[in-house]
DNA sequence: TCAGAAATAT
DNA sequence: TATATTTCTG
């Protein structure tokens, strides 16, 4: 969003009252993510550029663009990283190589529970591996540090945000619930930083919900569930229903045609660690899915407000 | 080593 | 209370 790319910027920018107002209402003025041109267009439309002489740009590679976001943000890294007040920290990733996320739309957020000691590395979006020193246990070592430590070796709170949430239903739909298994999942959504345990964690919870939805094919889904239509969930929950069932569950007669989906709010408050990035407020990316699946990156949804009017939890 | 469930934390 | 992480079990 391009709203919410600059809050980096306006986080460097002034400080007190009168400041804070104006630059409030100059991020209302400010143009959304979707109104933006994608990095990897030109920015001048070439029958335009035609009709002005203008010399066709030459087109950006997803691999060129990339690059450049890279320079970007290390950059943003370098100028703000020592500031132990800024809720942002921590949480900045570069785009992978490979680059899927010209739509802007692949993307992931970190909750960093303390700025300085989310342990994630600004460059892989992978947690550093620990060398022996530091997998010795700390309480020996430290005694009363102990649990801060073990805090600080804690892996950031990932959210699911609509994006990510529909690579993964898109992965599951692609495999077969049945071989939708976490590893297999987490490779084929191949997204930086995301672990199985992660997406063991979600496809727990996404089963639990499937298997609450074939509850609701009867008498439709509860207040509850808030809507969020995928045709996707949809045959993932079809195909649910085929497999062999115990006796004690019921099997529905009917499947609903409009699935409802649990999407979870994605925080927007710079203390959530929620990093704008690529005019939208991504913060790890995904890469190389088109190759693998039907359901590339380009059918993920459009706009994170798009998704948000489904989105009500 | 992995998947899945349950417990626990935020 | 909802959601994510961690731990435990097979």
């Amino acid at each position: 969003m391009g709203k919410d790319a600059n809050q980096n910027v306006v986080g460097i920018v002034g400080e007190g009252g009168s400041d804070e107002d104006r630059i409030i209402d100059w991020e209302d003025g400010l143009p959304s993510g979707d109104d933006l041109t994608p990095l990897s267009l030109p920015l001048v439309p070439p029958a335009l550029a035609s009709a002005f002489s203008i010399p066709p740009a030459e087109l950006k590679t997803m691999l060129e663009v990339h690059r450049a976001s890279q320079h970007t943000i290390s950059s943003l890294s370098v100028r703000r990283k020592p500031s132990a007040s800024s809720p942002l920290n921590g949480s900045l990733k570069p785009l992978a190589s490979g680059g899927a996320a010209d739509d802007g739309n692949c993307f992931m957020v970190l909750e960093a529970e303390d700025p300085e000691e989310s342990p994630l590395s600004e460059t892989s979006g992978r947690l550093p591996e620990l060398g022996p020193e530091e997998a010795v246990d700390s309480s020996a070592l430290h005694g009363e540090n102990s649990v801060d430590d073990q805090r600080a070796l804690k892996r950031p709170r990932l959210v699911w945000t609509p994006q990510l949430h529909k690579r993964f239903v898109d992965v599951i739909a692609h495999l077969g619930i049945k071989n939708a298994v976490p590893k297999t999942i987490m490779q084929l959504m191949n997204v930086d930083g995301l672990t199985r345990e992660n997406v063991a964690s979600h496809l727990q919870k996404y089963r639990l919900y499937l298997k609450r939805m074939q509850g609701f094919s009867n008498e439709g889904p509860s207040s509850s569930d808030h809507v969020f239509a995928s045709t996707t969930v949809q045959q993932n929950l079809q195909e649910l229903q085929q497999q062999p069932r115990p006796p004690s569950m019921p099997m529905p007669y009917n499947v609903p045609t409009m699935i409802p989906m649990p999407i979870y709010a994605i925080p927007h408050h710079p203390s959530h660690g929620v990093v704008p990035l690529n005019n939208h407020q991504g913060g790890m990316s995904c890469h190389g899915f088109d190759a693998h699946n039907p359901y590339g990156a380009n059918n993920w949804s459009g706009s994170r407000d798009e998704q948000n009017t489904h989105e009500g939890v």
